[in-house]
DNA sequence: CATAATTTGATGCAAGCACATCAATATTAT
DNA sequence: ATAATATTGATGTGCTTGCATCAAATTATG
């Protein structure tokens, strides 16, 4: 894409090696040094340094794009792995043949998204999220309807009012949403533009469906997108207690727990942490 | 024969790697000799076979996901890189501050976009591909307006009915397209949802400016999304002739030719192509 | 059942990678 | 300008990978 200056500073350079993962897949520790003009060493120093901060994904020898492109969702992607797993296997089950689906952007409906695209046939999926379309399209069977709207690149995701108005137009039969906390109030999300389109989200579902791991209970973030009702369900790897239980029994919230089952999600577990490093 | 069901055919135990490799981001052959019990002289066969379907992407010493990102832009991608390289860096020139943007999808629109994120500032722009809006998220200043639509995961483009109709409530100063061909009758494309597309993009832009690499010249694509006029340029690598040439200078179409220049250019396409197998 | 074809494992070798250490160079602050 | 700090390059060692070759084992086939 651009051309190897002689000499970069150690910014520059290392963000030059993030673009160049942009147009490539792959690349070597020997590649990029002859590409940089610095030794071997020095790249490999880069390298440590950008895989600490998850902003590229180290192998033997070289480097390879993050899991998501997204900064905000690389640095969450890393957490609570194997409850994300388990809660997206145990949501996939709600899903009906023919279902519209509306499926909000975030960590853990990408896992859910996943699993959609490996299990499900045929769906209608309308979202905002772009890691989120892009896994669903691996299964051509779905189709995917893109809302419009302003890109955050932090967070890969469309908002804004154009996404709002859109909505509007929409219907769906299952809104499938994430939520950075779930208080006794509802689920609330740490950005205000996210939330309303999470609220937007529900009100043109028939039924919702929160997905969030035991770490978000009682735990309020900015805003409150939506109450808790009786067309909703909660998917968690653990049961909410206090404030929050009683909140959801009163509001007639099914609850479904997708608790540890087999050996093969701690050995899936046991692996990533492996690769992870 | 100690533990008869460990033992996976061939088959099943590449489809294992594949499925390990939706979990974990990389995988190295040590691991997977290790997980399927199998000598890694195996496991390197099994990656160079699932590596050659494209199923899975080699590193050294591992593998990582395939880049289920856009399929058809990869293949392109390798193509022509200089030529594109030098229209995208003429193309610039011909922005100006505070102009409102349209980008079509395309594997030179795509390095266009490069380039106005590193070159260009608080420029508002309205595009329909994925990559071009991440490309151009890289430097916030910009606003960038997704269209909403159908998502096709191979193209990695937006289209349809949604799309057109969204595109009626914008106005452009300057709708920037790329194009399968160049003929006579006008810009043309090679499939028909984005054509629609781009055919809608220049009607609401007061200027279109198309981004064609010589070998497009005088090669019919399946639609003909516009036709020649004064208030369009053509930037390419090379000034088209014959009949292409005299249908733009009667349309008064205005021609930017972006000469070759440095050497550097085809160093880094040299690097590309290494870097892809 | 026996033979052929395929698949797998073992081994040796060359090349590449990672890490630690130390010297040289560049950058920054005082 | 000078010193303090940070960054980079060079080098050597040990480990890992990749590849080729051949033997063993498994599977398919008539």
């Amino acid at each position: 894409m651009s051309k190897p200056d002689s000499r970069l500073s150690k910014n520059d350079r290392q963000a030059r090696i993030v673009a160049e993962l942009r147009g490539t897949p792959t690349l070597r520790v020997n590649e990029l040094a002859d590409l940089l003009v610095v030794s071997t060493e020095t790249v490999r120093r880069d390298l440590a340094d950008l895989a600490e901060r998850s902003l590229i994904n180290r192998t033997y020898g070289g480097a390879v794009r993050p899991v998501s492109f997204e900064p905000a969702l690389a640095e969450r992607e890393g957490l609570m792995v194997a409850e994300r797993e388990r809660i997206a296997t145990a949501a996939v089950k709600l899903i009906s043949a023919g279902d519209i689906l509306m499926i909000g952007g975030g960590a853990t409906t990408l896992q859910f998204a996943r699993r959609v695209a490996v299990e499900c046939n045929h769906l209608t999926i309308i979202t905002h999220s772009f890691s989120i379309a892009m896994v669903l399209a691996s299964n051509p069977t779905h189709k995917i309807l893109m809302l419009p709207g302003q890109y955050d690149g932090r967070e890969g995701l469309i908002h804004g009012a154009e996404t709002i108005d859109a909505l509007q137009r929409f219907r769906a039969s299952k809104a499938f949403l994430g939520a950075s906390g779930v208080t006794a109030e509802g689920p609330n999300d740490a950005g205000v533009g996210p939330g309303l389109i999470y609220g937007a989200m529900m009100r043109r579902a028939s039924e919702t469906i929160i997905l969030a791991d035991h770490t978000k209970f009682d735990r309020p973030s900015l805003s409150v997108y939506g109450e808790w009702s009786a067309n909703m369900t909660l998917v968690s790897d653990q049961a909410p207690e206090g404030a929050v239980a009683s909140a959801l029994k009163q509001a007639h919230v099914k609850v479904v727990c997708a608790g540890a089952n087999t050996s093969r999600l701690a050995h899936r577990q046991r692996h990533r942490q492996d690769s992870r490093q």
